[in-house]
DNA sequence: CCTTTTATGGTCAAGGCGACTATAAAAGGG
DNA sequence: CCCTTTTATAGTCGCCTTGACCATAAAAGG
């Protein structure tokens, strides 16, 4: 990293991209915006934008996310850097370096407030057809990311809104992973973690929904999942 | 992403940072270069290096490590990268974004061929004092994942040479994580991952020093370990 | 009132793993 | 040449986790 090297180098753009996912109806959801302009005019892209001269690119992700989603509270949905995409062609108009970020968020805000939110819409994402530029790939990559941290973090209460049942944390679990669980097993396995749920004590309960009320859970400390809980192996996956 | 915005956008300079790790003789080595010139002149940095017009920072990375290891063959070594750091300060004369990355050699290369290999020493982990940058805070993030990624992957065989006894293995995993390993009980970890190592077929042996000689192993085809091969938790870990 | 639905509680056996003991095969020192 | 030391390898035992179940409780709907 030596400025002064004899090597010329080339100035580089630099964009943040968010995978903003969230858990609605049993599917999960991506937030998409429709590029207005060439290249990939009408096709759909990942939400980013540049990093400014004063920003760390968390800092532009977390202004990004608020200006796409219309969220008044930026601090609190989870964002984390995936990795960071610099193929020289990625952009065929100049050299564009991105660093990716995932974002989980829990459902109900639909989106698009004012400004550039109004561009945004959440799709399934089995349904986010071909993205603009290596976006596919982006998208593919935070989703793989976000499954795999399901297993040995407390990440899934970050899809869920502060009060939730353990069916719609089990749910979380279902859906990013595609498989279903077994729910007495589920449940054992998630009060056994300290600090992973903790019960709300008003004995509260909820729900619209048919059969027996369901009890309350706010997310706990809890970060990581000692011993974590592994997602069903479809047949052998030791490779 | 949209470069046809209206912000303005100011061009970064975009590096490469290199951890690259080793275990010898029971401590864990990384490689480092001495700083020539100001700022942090004499101060001793991760190797690393622009990204030229036409690489990624994958490429960067690669070459950067060719060059500062003397290796021939650079297509072996383990490299991944790590994250991208990017806070506006983190150099004191421009706009410098860079992507680190993690890289793991087998003992052996004395390193410093010629060219910039000249410059790089190999220091224990444990004596690598403040570095320039915020070096000595990637450091100990490759540092992190490289012992976290030995919990749920095969990657520990990237620290060995091509042939190797379990009792090697085991040292690498131990000099990691800082941790004594059960030796029959990692013996038999190991064996019944398959895919994670396998025997040497010619029943061979080694080595110089005392006791019975071990079977020798190669790495197998496997990248994932299922289940994870966990480090013992201190006390509790799982806040 | 009975069925359906969801939540919750419990059992049981197989497998993984930590702790530990025992044997085998080399080197080194008297 | 024997005995100790050292390292590799084999095996045992019991606890805990986990997957596959079964059973009960409490609501809604007909």
């Amino acid at each position: 990293m030596d400025v002064y090297d004899k090597y010329a180098y080339e100035p580089f753009a630099v964009t943040v991209d968010l995978a903003v996912f969230t858990v609605r109806g049993g599917a999960l959801h991506v937030l998409l915006v429709e590029r207005g302009e060439e290249p990939y005019a009408g096709r759909w892209a990942l939400p980013g934008g540049f990093v400014r001269p004063d920003e760390s690119a968390e800092t532009a992700a977390r202004r990004e996310l608020g200006e796409e989603t219309g969220l008044t509270d930026v601090s609190g949905p989870h964002l984390e850097q995936l990795r960071t995409y610099s193929e020289p062609d990625r952009d065929p108009r100049m050299r564009v370096v991105s660093v990716a970020f995932a974002a989980l968020l829990p459902d109900a805000p639909e989106a698009h407030g004012g400004g550039d939110a109004a561009r945004a819409r959440w799709t399934p994402y089995a349904a986010a057809g071909p993205l603009a530029f290596d976006h596919d790939r982006i998208l593919a990559d935070a989703r793989e990311r976000v499954g795999a941290k399901l297993e040995y973090t407390c990440l899934a209460t970050a899809f869920c809104p502060p009060e939730f049942t353990l069916g719609e944390l089990q749910q979380v679990y279902e859906t990013v992973w595609g498989t279903a669980l077994d729910r007495p097993n589920f449940r054992r396995k998630v009060l056994a973690t300290p600090g992973f749920v903790e019960a709300v004590p008003g004995a509260a309960r909820l729900t619209g929904g048919r059969g027996k009320p369901a009890a309350l859970y706010r997310a706990g400390t809890a970060t990581a999942l000692h011993p974590p809980l592994l997602r069903p192996t479809p047949e052998g996956r030791p490779a």
